[in-house]
DNA sequence: CAGGGTCAGTTCATTCAATGAACCTTGGTG
DNA sequence: CACCAAGGTTCATTGAATGAACTGACCCTG
């Protein structure tokens, strides 16, 4: 049988739905990608907010890199060190994630929120699309302020935990090499 | 540590899109859930249509029926036979399909269309979350005819895809019984 | 310039889940 | 009674995930 980076071997269904899980169907992918959504972009960032193993961690990086989700670039060179952004592709996703949040949020009993998105310009949360019901359009990621909730633990172990702790919009890279914040 | 059915151990993620894929996160899982909504309603139908694994494919039902996704329920008794239904809660997992296929559709390459939803009401395909773009409505799963696609093998080996060839409402049972139809 | 620290991995032994084939059970059919 | 279908279960094998340890490039501090 050939290689086949990491395909999970239903391409062969007749079904975009069995294509895109070939992409993003596997353990940790998704997660990876919304975390890039809230502004993860450094290996060691995921590898400690998600807890996810290192060579996993590293496996689906370079599988999403391949299937053009995310893009590896260099932030400096004298360590060398890259980070990895959401292309257009991967952009695209959100609709999957928010619907997938939705569903996790409305339908998994006792689930109280963990965190709301609201529309940057206009301050109203999204609906379950991620459209604005107030200004009746579909809001790009870009545009969408996430805000705590109830149910977000107010002091995560690590250090991105806390960082994603306040409101942030989504795509802004997190803090790096400054200053912690608080305390 | 605990049982744990077979909850991947993501479940301390403070997030609903981790809680969701608890779920419905696993191989073939939403496979399953996506072969449902197609009118797939017993074992040996997902068998022949998915190819997933017997001990796999039990194993997803079961979970899901506990997760409440699914309705297990008898549909004749004298050799006792159970068919698996989607509830209230698996029916709000049709925006997460949608959503999908819609980015399977778009955004990996070489794809062609295999399947249109269409609204029954008034025939205009559905825009990417399922919403009627003439009605301005979600359309529920229950008003969704698909129709084949360009990309739909035309001559799928198994029954079952053959049975899902043609233009057919969401949610119909599969016929069984009776005669197969063409041919 | 030795020692320690950070970042981004790789390697490896172990554990766990998936796969595919065979088998089993219940009840009908010829 | 032999055979078949539906809906599983069991089991040996393969493969992927896990977690700990190790590597290597580079920087900083004393």
């Amino acid at each position: 049988m050939e290689p086949m980076a990491l395909g999970k071997d239903y391409a062969h269904q007749q079904c975009s739905i069995a294509r895109a899980l070939e992409v993003v169907g596997e353990r940790w992918t998704l997660l990876v990608v919304r975390d890039a959504f809230y502004g993860v972009r450094r290996y060691n960032d995921f590898l400690t907010h998600l807890g996810a193993p290192r060579a996993v961690l590293a496996a689906r990086l370079q599988a999403l890199v391949e299937a053009g989700v995310l893009d590896r670039r260099r932030y400096q060179e004298s360590p060398p060190r890259d980070e990895y952004v959401l292309t257009a592709r991967g952009l695209a996703l959100w609709p999957v994630l928010r619907a997938l949040g939705a569903w996790g949020r409305a339908e998994v009993p006792g689930a109280v929120p963990v965190r709301h998105f609201h529309h940057a310009d206009c301050g109203t949360e999204l609906g379950p699309y991620g459209e604005c019901p107030a200004c009746r359009v579909p809001v790009p990621p870009g545009d969408v302020e996430m805000r705590p909730g109830a149910g977000l633990d107010p002091d995560p172990g690590d250090p991105v935990g806390r960082a994603l702790l306040g409101t942030r919009r989504l795509l802004v890279p997190l803090p790096h090499g400054w200053e912690g914040g608080n305390s």
